[in-house]
DNA sequence: CGCCCGTTTGATAAGTATCAAGTAGCGTGG
DNA sequence: CCACGCTACTTGATACTTATCAAACGGGCG
């Protein structure tokens, strides 16, 4: 499959009610500078909560540095997670009043935080604003697809595919460095830690990347990986 | 994991923009009935084509009666069916001016087609139908990470959250009638028709469901099944 | 009534998990 | 600054789950 990667934010372009144009694309713009929205920022230390599951949805959070984890406890003590959230990213919107996924920090973390009411506030006078919204809904729905996706796949797939994906949306300094654990890896994908790590090897054996070190690694042949992982 | 089923329509509470109420949640209250969008019937055939890949988003669908499956067609051939859509909930609703997903209907089917540009027009006038579709695009994207995580559990947790899904979608008449092949099954659970079939004579064998027919299940013991699947 | 497609079942192979040991990287404290 | 210790990572041997290939069965529709 072909897993373009959908950033949550900005909206990539005109969403379903066509109102749109909304937030000019440019790179590192945060979401809500443009409006009235301009939100606290908030700093979190290594594996700091950020929110858990059943608490009230209070806020929508936008990552300026470090990465977020959101992720789903399940009842036998596995733990899924949803996605990484990378600078510039958006995440927090969930369809309730309580959050479903819990969020924590990766490593020290910087997020702006704006609050829920002062968002419907302004969404309500200003179309963009909810059009803006209902971008980043649908851009959440369709990544989660793109995971369902990938979750059907191999293991050496799956690991292509996100090594992939991440060294997109991380920008293009090669090599890439990886903010999260292999645990949270295998966690994300639905996999072992030994098979990620069996995985990563094979990957370099073939030549398609390059560990640098376990947590920095290198693309060496893009069009192979893409080959490969469909 | 709760595997609590998120049914795309009709927005189930306070989304978002706190705007909201929308449209009232009664039973098979057509999403656009409320407004200016009353939308055409359109009827289908058993397997035929509703949209594809690549075609431009020109209208929202509701299932009337019948049901679809909307799904993506891999590289290598496999097919990965996104979701089933049974009469009451609403497709068609892409981040993009492309649909990403092809639809078809699973048997006879009749659909309530409204078209695209009606519906951003009513959505600029009217700002609960706004909200009426933020709250469809959480929902779907809420269904799409329920999906992602019946992906990463076991083959015999997947059938039992799909069948005990599924039962809550389709009414409370027991035995409850699945309107799509095994294949289908198979390919929405990331699984082959095979491992799907011996799963459903293993949940026989527990006396957890009975098989009147192989398209007629009865789900004889849901507590027991709710905790097995989490 | 009979054909055909969907479904079930069996035998075997492949892929991934599990359990366990060894290695390396990194922060902490001496 | 270096040594230490802890955690993360890699690698190996084995078991279990699921896929694959193949055949038999059954039910719905012409």
């Amino acid at each position: 499959m072909q897993q373009t990667h959908y950033p949550l934010q900005p909206a990539r372009q005109a969403s379903f009610p066509a109102v749109i144009n909304g937030a000019a694309p440019g790179a590192g713009d945060g979401l809500f500078r443009r409006s009235a929205l301009n939100g606290m920022r908030a700093r979190f230390a290594r594996g700091e909560v950020i929110f858990v599951a059943d608490d009230p949805v209070t806020s929508l959070y936008e990552v300026i540095s470090g990465a977020v984890r959101t992720f789903r406890e399940l009842a036998d003590g596995r733990r899924q997670i949803v996605a990484f959230h990378l600078p510039g990213e958006v995440f927090g919107l969930e369809p309730d009043d309580a959050h479903w996924l819990s969020a924590e920090a990766i490593g020290r973390t910087t997020l702006r935080v704006v609050r829920r009411s002062a968002i419907a506030a302004e969404a309500g006078r200003d179309p963009a604003v909810a059009a803006v919204l209902q971008g980043l809904a649908m851009n959440g729905m369709r990544q989660a697809q793109v995971h369902a996706l990938l979750l059907a796949k191999t293991a050496e797939e799956r690991v292509g595919t996100f090594l992939r994906d991440l060294a997109s949306r991380s920008g293009d300094d090669e090599p890439m460095r990886l903010p999260m654990t292999r645990q949270d890896i295998a966690d994300h994908l639905g996999l072992t830690v030994a098979t990620v790590s069996r995985m990563i090897t094979r990957l370099s054996a073939c030549a398609h990347i390059q560990r640098h070190a376990s947590r920095c690694i290198e693309l060496r042949d893009l069009p192979a990986l893409d080959a490969m992982v469909g």
